[in-house]
RNA sequence: GGGAGUUUAGCUCAGCUGGUUCAGAGCAUCUGCCUUACAAGCAGAGGGUCACUGGUUCGAACCCAGUAACUCCCACCA
């Protein structure tokens, strides 16, 4: 195979993935070996890869990789998820383009538009996902809409209504007029926003003149006339609120009891500006009193408070608002303007019937549809919900006991809240993408939840004898369907068919998966729910550990979003920098947990590394072998051998506790500056010299490894360059993908901190060449007096060699009018055709003793120290004397240095 | 309003049980090099009041209290 001059990784990055995929390295079945598994958290099927998945699968592809590397069955299953309000908004948009209402639409019309858009646009994020090189089993490509991923979800349905966890019922939910429909919580972002607080009048009934207002029945406009005429002479009192449009369905004005300020109104009614209806004055600790002007508008059907403080006081709910936000005929007036036009025209109104009495600017947080953007409305209707606090209580056990395991653990704390303030979910959705609710009404409006429209003319039937004449025909199914994140939640468990088959081979060789990687933000939505159902269905955890990644934001720690614009894509970095440069430079700066803070910078940083590689590459396929020539490398070999071990056993315990991107690091360190500038610049031959047959199988050997320590980080590269001659003659399926993980043996740490003292020493030759401003390539003498247990003898050939040495002496006495320098407790010394600036060498010894001496004083002042001796542990007493005795040993070469300048 | 977290070099982060020779890394910066693997490079260097104030301790970046700034989550003040 030719191997390319330059490092290009355009060149090879598809080729290796099509023949990954070809070869099935990434397909999984089980068998005896121990499984590994991963479910990729489900992005939407409709949705383009952006930074946030890249981060995401790049985690997710390194531990697989490295799992698949050490003997694991690994399996990663990809897959995408309905989303159902996203994907059904996209649908209605397209349709509207092309002149199509889904008004006008069946249900089974709107369905097959939707899936017509699916299979064309859907699942291009998985394609986006294989260019990062993930190594997901394609073949397990699961969608939350599947078949049997739908009949899981409708038998979960099923399941937890039987068990009575399920209930319909009447509640204030989050609605979104834009998508029609209502939305969990959870789905709901509040931000703030500048509004404005109007202050308005609201005329007191003159009870002399109205028949009986307290009683709060008088509904209709019929005396805005006398209204009207009243408002210049009678009083008043004043609300503030940010919601004018809503006013028309007003129940009630309340005041808080203690309020003095309306205790002469106790007991009065007031009218409804515009509109004349009559309203109750009522009471009730809720209302701040410092707040506005302590009077709250009550509006049952629009605001949750005030639809508690309603049912507390038994008031009217007044509905004004149709479900796409507009005011209906109820509102009286400006029916069929949407609400924000209406509040604009309703402030006009009110000014000129003199019922507005200011403005002010005013912020306040507002919630949002996270699907469409909508400001949330808050809405009376019936939903489906779904009981939490049986099923929070095991989840949130399976933490605090560290079955589940988060990382970091800070989010337990954020986690244990959520799960003792659980309320129930609302789980249906007033849309026609997703699971359809297996419920069944019947002509007299009772219901029935069944798999079938058969079974449930049998539930029917046992119901009451009356049903007994129904037919199939008589039944009518709900129209909603369950939120997405009710199918999601079933995501580990339906992925291998687990819920209607629970016993299969599948669910149980994978079933429990090891790791998820996801954003903390869904911590919630998705994760807790998952351990729900997985107790639940399984009794078991779904996962072992949960990696929650950071968001990733950019330089100016702004969160990467299409509006801002300021997201790279992803795709265009893969083609500038290749997959395996993005890669590296996502993961350099992001630990578990922490935001990632991410610069185009990082990438070049990521593809510079494959240029190094690359180019260590180039040089060793270089050699040429002499096997004539005897091996001379032989302590650079075992020490680059101990360095490999001690680098792989840190880069161990940085995976064991998923601080990847200090594994990456490590291994970064080990091969840039380990492998490529020490220990290749040790055995490198000169130009064009042939290299001995030892240190070449070595090297090789050691390349290899690397390369599979560097492989989940750099799948590409590595593939690429383990296939070449060098690394001797391969079958074609023998791919570095499916290779073993190198384990690491013993280490020689004695050997190691000599080799450290060796390049000190190198560095020091250096530095003096640097400062004289010799030429690396004029070779100088170097002599040295040992003090230390170092076998110099030994390292001779390495320090000849990186120092440029022309004569390497040891030497008992000191070499005068030389250069000298220190390495530990070893003087060196070069001997230069000039003469040794004698003041500066004094000046440097003095400075080095004065250091030496105050070092000397806080050590002895510790070991002097009484209360040290006695409460200190042995060890580190132990280590200060060494410490001392170092530090002395070190003082006396240097007094005998000044010594000898008299 | 409640809760959690963060604050260490210009930037991004390590610093694990309080104790190795005045706190480490990568990037960036500066100096010198186009030295036959690599200028996407090589060799070297500089850079820190560990946010602040107190306390505990023989000893504090680390433990405690308070202060400040920032971030995130939760919450119905119209």
């Amino acid at each position: 195979m030719s191997i390319s001059k330059k490092y290009q990784p355009a060149e090879f990055e598809d080729k290796w993935y099509s023949y990954w995929l070809e070869q099935k390295f990434f397909a999984s079945v089980p068998d005896e070996r121990e499984p590994y598994t991963i479910v990729i958290p489900p992005p939407n099927v409709t949705g383009v890869l952006h930074m946030g998945h890249m981060l995401n699968n790049t985690i997710q592809d390194v531990l697989i990789r490295r799992a698949r590397m050490k003997g694991k069955n690994a399996c990663w299953v990809p897959g995408t998820d309905h989303a159902s309000i996203a994907t059904e908004a996209k649908v209605v948009a397209m349709l509207k383009e092309k002149g199509i209402s889904k008004k006008d639409l069946t249900r089974t019309e709107f369905l097959e538009h939707a899936y017509d858009w699916k299979n064309k646009y859907g699942g291009i994020i998985l394609e986006q996902l294989k260019k990062l090189g993930a190594s997901c089993d394609w073949d397990r490509t699961a969608f939350t809409m599947d078949p049997h991923m739908s009949e899981a979800v409708i038998d979960t349905f099923i399941h937890l209504y039987k068990k009575g966890w399920i209930y319909r019922g009447v509640r204030m939910v989050n609605w979104d007029p834009q998508g029609k429909t209502a939305v969990s919580d959870e789905e709901v972002i509040r931000k703030e926003v500048n509004q404005k607080l109007y202050y308005i009048k609201y005329q007191v009934v003159d009870v002399a003149e109205s028949g009986s207002p307290e009683d709060g029945k008088s509904e209709s406009g019929e005396d805005v006339d006398t209204y009207n005429s009243q408002l210049a002479t009678h009083n008043y009192l004043t609300i503030a609120t940010t919601r004018p449009e809503t006013i028309m369905a007003d129940s009630a004005i309340c005041v808080n009891p203690n309020d003095e300020r309306y205790f002469h109104l106790h007991g009065k009614s007031v009218y409804v500006p515009l509109i004349g209806r009559v309203i109750p004055l009522i009471q009730d600790e809720y209302v701040a009193m410092d707040f506005g002007t302590g009077c709250l508008k009550v509006t049952p059907a629009h605001d949750l408070n005030d639809y508690e403080l309603g049912i507390k006081h038994k008031l009217p709910v007044i509905d004004i608002l149709n479900d796409d936000g507009t005011l209906n005929e109820k509102a009286q007036i400006l029916v069929g303007e949407d609400r924000f036009i209406a509040r604009k025209k309703i402030a006009v109104l009110l000014e000129e019937a003199g019922n507005l009495e200011k403005t002010e600017d005013y912020k306040s947080q507002i919630g949002f549809s996270e699907r469409t953007d909508a400001a949330i409305e808050p809405k009376l209707s019936m939903q489906w919900f779904c009981k939490m606090e049986e099923m929070a209580k095991p989840a949130l056990d399976y933490v605090l006991n560290g079955e589940i395991k988060l990382i970091p653990e800070k989010f337990i704390n954020t986690y244990r809240h959520w799960m003792e303030n659980v309320r129930d979910w609302n789980i249906s959705r007033q849309l026609w993408w997703g699971q359809q609710i297996p419920a069944w009404y019947l002509p007299n409006g009772d219901f029935v939840v069944a798999k079938t429209v058969e079974e449930a003319l049998e539930e029917a039937k046992k119901l009451s004898a009356d049903n007994a004449q129904l037919t199939a025909a008589d039944l009518t199914q709900e129209e909603d369907v369950v939120d997405t994140w009710f199918s999601s939640w079933l995501w580990p468990i339906s992925v291998f068919n687990g819920i209607a088959e629970p016993d299969n081979a599948e669910i149980n060789y994978y079933y429990p998966t090891n790791d998820l990687v996801t954003a903390p933000e869904i911590l919630f939505f998705w994760v807790a729910r998952m351990i729900m159902a997985g107790h639940e269905w399984r009794g078991e955890v779904p996962f072992k550990n949960v990696y929650l990644t950071g968001i990733v934001r950019d330089k100016l720690g702004r969160k990467m979003s299409k509006s801002l614009g300021n997201s790279p894509d992803p795709l265009d970095l893969i083609t500038k920098y290749g997959a395996d440069g993005v890669r590296v430079g996502m993961l350099l700066s992001s630990p578990a947990g922490n935001d990632i803070m991410f610069d185009e910078k990082d990438c070049v940083q990521g593809s510079s590394f494959g240029n190094k590689i690359w180019n260590a590459f180039l040089l060793v396929k270089g050699w040429e072998v002499d096997d004539s020539l005897e091996g001379k490398n032989k302590i650079a070999i075992t020490w680059f051998e101990n360095r490999f071990n001690q680098a792989l056993a840190e880069i161990e315990d940085d995976f064991a506790q998923y601080r990847l991107s200090e594994a990456l690091m490590a291994t970064y360190k080990l091969v840039w500056d380990d492998f490529c500038a020490w220990y290749l610049e040790m055995i490198k031959p000169v130009y064009q010299q042939p290299i001995d047959r030892e240190t070449y199988t070595h090297t090789i050997r050691f390349f290899e490894n690397l390369l599979k320590v560097l492989h989940p980080f750099t799948p590409f590269i590595t593939e690429e360059l383990w296939h070449d001659e060098l690394f001797g003659t391969r079958d074609s399926k023998d791919c570095i993908i499916v290779a073993q993980m190198p384990t690491f043996g013993q280490i020689n740490t004695q050997l190691l901190a000599d080799v450290e003292t060796v390049k000190l020493v190198v560095t020091q030759i250096r530095n003096i060449r640097n400062n004289k401003q010799l030429s690396p390539k004029e070779a100088l003498p170097l002599s040295v007096k040992i003090n230390s247990a170092i076998d110099y003898n030994a390292y001779a050939g390495i320090i000849t060699k990186l120092g440029n040495i022309s004569e390497f002496t040891i030497i008992d006495e000191k070499l005068e009018g030389a250069n000298a320098f220190l390495a530990q407790t070893d003087e060196f010394f070069i001997p230069l055709n000039e003469t040794v600036d004698v003041a500066a060498e004094k000046e440097r010894l003095e400075k080095e003793k004065e250091y030496l001496l105050g070092f000397l004083k806080s050590v002895d002042a510790k070991l002097n120290n009484e209360r040290f001796v006695q409460n200190a542990k042995p060890e580190i007493i132990e280590n200060e004397r060494k410490k001392k005795a170092d530090a002395e040993a070190k003082l006396a070469i240097i007094v005998a240095g000044l010594v000898s300048f008299g």
